[in-house]
RNA sequence: CGGGGCGUAGCGCAGCUUGGUAGCGCGUUCGGUUCGGGACCGAAAAGUCGGAGGUUCAAAUCCUCUCGCCCCGACCA
């Protein structure tokens, strides 16, 4: 491809609305542009590079069985009421009505138009198990669309639906899509972590995401340093610590003391003179009709999944509200405490009472003498101890774990790291099949409803999660397999027949090699030509200059400026075996992204 | 949605405090000299100053209201 002939509006500064590197560099490198918040153009670079990241995606779902479809982008409001989410998905699902008035939506997602197409054309057992996916645009009207791809509100996406006959044959869906997705991650060059993930709004038992390793990513996961537990911040378990708690005898007596308007952990900390760690925090939650009251340590943070799984809830846990707090507590907001709470409360005046649940993390039983609320105005109560001051419903890990806690599983350190979430997998039981009645007749002719699974890819995020991770301050430096072009090819003057009969020599013997490759024919100087080629990224760079030219060689330089890792310690290349070296320097690039497990058959 | 910031030529910005001719750099076009890490000289095109209303003899500038965009917090591929 000529240069000249094909749309690279690079630009030299900076656009002003862009931070993050990734961002800066498909506006500057000219692969993309934006039409309004978080909704983008992709330019013929861009396109390249989404294509090359689908076209993974498609092998290796074909490979592991599944279909390719195409679902209406356009979805009625009659599914979304069926399944219940017309009125719990919220603002983020664009809606609208058509000239008759019926109400619409743009997909942010396909669950119910898949259920509906496959209730009323799978009806067998024999038809079982059945994988349907599509890569398409999503639309999810965020409230915050931030750095470029990385949360847009219009996106591409791949999503797959599968559909068993029993949970095993559901499990082993399950299994095939969570390889299959290492398997694409690996090729496009990241560096990823498969995390243990709430299932949350999706529902169902079972999920993980996949998470890319970034700093500039909006998510927390741990992981172990001695051993492969990884899950997201909000599931992290965290081993408990050593008891430190004293026998019965060494409780000090329970004694009330005035922290007249202290409320936070730092204001009763700083005005009693104790560590955070001396602190029993009690956080109240709205799970349905009935109240949780969750105990961790000052220094500690609730996290509300663990919680949920823990007392094994359906319902998801709401923060309770100020009056609500005052209900059952007694107190204003910022006094609730374990001792003295009541069994069971009615929240809304006249509503049927609810049980309060007092739920109590590991590290406040092992700790004696706690500071805690009196649920009582301005009243805190000092040497508050569990067993004797207060009973647990439940005891349990309850909160977010912090750098340097230890393995549930080994007992190993853990570390916090930022990450990027690039696909999620959920194992979905019989949420939506249930309740849009998609079933089939098994063996013995009963009726049953199918097991279902969900998987999701961000395409478009995945080409912003690959920059993030590989770029230096001149621009992006993509990995092979996702690269719009493999090779750079540059000749550095226009005017220089020597130049122009070996670009030409060594693009036709390229493109007959089937190796891609962008040639910058435009007019212009050698440095302006080199600082775009670095801004664009490809892997592979060639350079025809005048000098060697006439020497009869090119210089051959990788982008990623690892040449002598991959055996080139020499830039300069004869023109008649620069078509061989570059293929030889290709077939050692995609080594470096093939998965580990042995392709398939 | 709350908090902060910004809308002036394709891009990056100045001008606004103290109203009076719309400017600079980059890019673009034409001519010339250059040619291995964003060259130089000369000429040129290009802006309803985000929009609406108001104050004024006069508004990019002051006032009001709007729309858009970016960043920080609750959500998700």
């Amino acid at each position: 491809m000529r240069q000249t002939r094909f749309l690279v509006p690079t630009l030299r500064e900076v656009p002003a609305e862009a931070e993050l590197k990734s961002h800066v560099y498909l506006l500057r490198a000219g692969y993309m542009r934006k039409l309004a918040a978080g909704i983008y153009s992709y330019l013929p670079l861009g396109w390249r590079v989404l294509q090359k990241i689908q076209a993974i995606i498609r092998q290796e779902m074909d490979a592991a069985g599944a279909q390719e479809v195409l679902l209406p982008a356009v979805q009625p409001a009659e599914l979304w009421k069926e399944s219940g989410r017309w009125s719990f998905y919220g603002p983020e699902l664009l809606r609208f009505k058509d000239r008759k008035g019926s109400d619409y939506c743009v997909g942010p997602t396909h669950e119910e138009v898949i259920t509906a197409l496959v209730r009323g054309d799978v009806r067998s057992w024999r038809q079982l198990p059945l994988n349907l996916y599509q890569i398409q645009t999503k639309f999810r009207d965020e409230m915050r669309p931030r750095a470029g791809l990385l949360r847009g509100r219009e996106f591409t996406m791949k999503d797959a639906y599968s559909f068993d006959a029993d949970e095993a044959g559901a499990h082993r869906s399950y299994q095939s899509m969570y390889q299959a997705y290492r398997r694409i991650f690996t090729r496009c060059g990241l560096d990823f972590r498969p995390v243990e993930a709430d299932t949350g709004n999706i529902g169902g038992s079972l999920s993980h995401e996949f998470q890319v390793l970034c700093e500039a990513g909006e998510d927390t996961i741990v992981t172990c340093s001695s051993c492969d537990y990884a899950a997201n911040l909000e599931l992290g378990e965290v081993r408990p610590t050593e008891a430190t708690l004293p026998d019965g005898k060494s409780f000090a007596a329970l004694a009330e003391v005035a922290t007249p308007g202290k409320r936070t952990v730092e204001e009763v900390t700083a005005f009693l003179d104790v560590e955070p760690r001396a602190l029993l925090k009690t956080v109240l939650f709205r799970a349905g009709p009935d109240v949780v009251a969750v105990l961790v340590r000052g220094d500690h943070e609730v996290a509300p999944p663990k919680v949920k799984k823990v007392l094994g809830l359906e319902a998801t846990l709401e923060p309770l509200e100020g009056d609500a707090v005052q209900r059952v507590t007694g107190a204003p907001v910022g006094f609730a405490g374990p001792v003295g709470l009541p069994a069971e409360v009615s929240l809304d005046k006249g509503g049927a009472a609810g049980r309060v649940w007092v739920a109590v993390d590991h590290a406040v039983k092992n700790t004696a003498n706690l500071v805690a609320g009196a649920n009582k105005a301005d009243t805190h109560l000092r040497n508050v101890n569990l067993g004797r001051d207060f009973k647990a419903d439940k005891v349990g890990d309850l909160r977010t774990a912090k750098a340097g806690d230890r393995c549930a599983r080994c007992g190993g350190e853990l570390t916090l790291r930022r990450s990027i979430e690039v696909g999620h997998v959920f194992f979905l039981g019989t949420k939506y099949s249930t309740p849009m009645r998609c079933v089939f007749l098994d063996e013995g002719a009963k009726e049953k409803a199918m097991v279902m699974g969900c998987y999701g890819i961000g395409v478009t995020r995945i080409a912003a999660a690959a920059i993030e991770q590989h770029h230096d301050q001149n621009g992006i430096a993509w990995p092979l397999p996702i690269a719009p072009f493999a090779v750079h090819l540059l000749p550095l003057q226009m005017n220089d027949p020597a130049v122009t009969q070996a670009t030409a020599a060594i693009e036709k013997g390229l493109a007959e090699a089937g190796v891609e490759v962008l040639v910058d024919d435009r007019d212009e100087r050698p440095g302006v030509k080199f600082k775009d080629a670095d801004l664009v990224g490809l892997p592979v760079r060639l350079a025809v200059g005048a000098r060697g030219a006439a020497e009869g060689v090119v210089e051959l330089k990788l982008r990623a400026g690892d040449d002598a890792a991959l055996g080139l310690p020499d830039l300069r290349v004869p023109v008649g075996e620069a078509v061989a070296r570059v293929r030889d320097v290709l077939a050692k690039l995609a080594a470096r992204t093939v998965p580990p497990e042995a392709p398939r058959a």
